[in-house]
DNA sequence: CCAGACGTTGTT
DNA sequence: GTCTGG
DNA sequence: CCAGACGTTGTT
DNA sequence: GTCTGG
């Protein structure tokens, strides 16, 4: 699965690698936790003329369907998984129309072993930043105040990944930025997008459980 | 018709 | 054990 | 994902 | 919102 990442390529240089046309700026951080506001990448409508825009955008780990009365459910929807987000009644009206890109450097799985749990750092071996597929959705709260939230997509593990953990977050190639975006791709070109993306451009490292504590920044 | 559920992970 | 919060 | 909290009554 | 179950 993954609970947890890190994204430390500052918002300037985001807005290229990322081909964005409009963003936000953040702060960069190792350690990235669910529920809290995380950068992320969406397309925006075009006002006036036809496709869309890349913008960057801050929204909260955790999808809250629109429809739910209680959002603390977002605590438990970190993650979707690939092969039955199109049909999930929390998920499927934002994989038609709501589909977003959440940037990373790093994401972090966790093996079991006998002697407890190693964490292990996963990153592109050419260390750049990558795409992680995510979801996004908005919820209203009674208030009328706006909450946006985004979930990432899980995938089988590739050969990389298998002796770590069960699942990892489905990794999008550079070609598949635009159609993943795109609310008006074809649902069925979306599912050969969703594969497990290649060990052989991967790495992973064992690293200090210092990041167990979502609090450490340095590790 | 209304009421109630709607999710992931991992572990057992 | 199970839930909430980061 | 991990960390941290979790509850009532009655008695001392 | 939409589906399933009663």
């Amino acid at each position: 699965m993954c609970g947890r990442f890190g994204f430390t390529l500052p918002s300037k240089q985001a807005m290229h690698r990322f081909g964005l046309d409009e963003s936000v700026d953040y702060e960069t951080r190792k350690n990235i936790a669910p529920t809290t506001f995380c950068f992320v990448v969406l397309a925006r409508a075009i006002e006036g003329g036809d496709g869309f825009q890349r913008v960057g955008r801050l929204l909260k780990w955790g999808l809250v369907p629109s429809w739910s009365k209680d959002p603390t459910i977002g605590n438990r929807l970190i993650n979707a998984r690939s092969e039955t987000a199109a049909e999930k009644p929390s998920f499927r009206a934002a994989f038609k129309r709501r589909r977003c890109l959440v940037p990373a450097t790093a994401f972090y799985e966790w093996q079991k072993n006998p002697d407890g749990k190693q964490p292990f750092a996963i990153n592109l071996t050419d260390q750049e930043a990558f795409a992680m597929a995510g979801l996004w959705e908005h919820w209203s709260a009674p208030d009328g105040s706006d909450l946006f939230t985004f979930t990432i997509l899980t995938t089988e593990p590739n050969e990389l990944l298998a002796p770590i953990h069960n699942r990892m977050p489905v990794i999008l190639p550079e070609e598949s930025w635009a159609p993943w975006l795109d609310p008006a791709t074809d649902p069925k070109e979306l599912p050969p997008l969703l594969a497990s993306f290649p060990s052989k451009a991967m790495q992973a490292q064992p690293v200090s459980k210092a990041v167990n504590n979502p609090a450490n920044q340095d590790f």
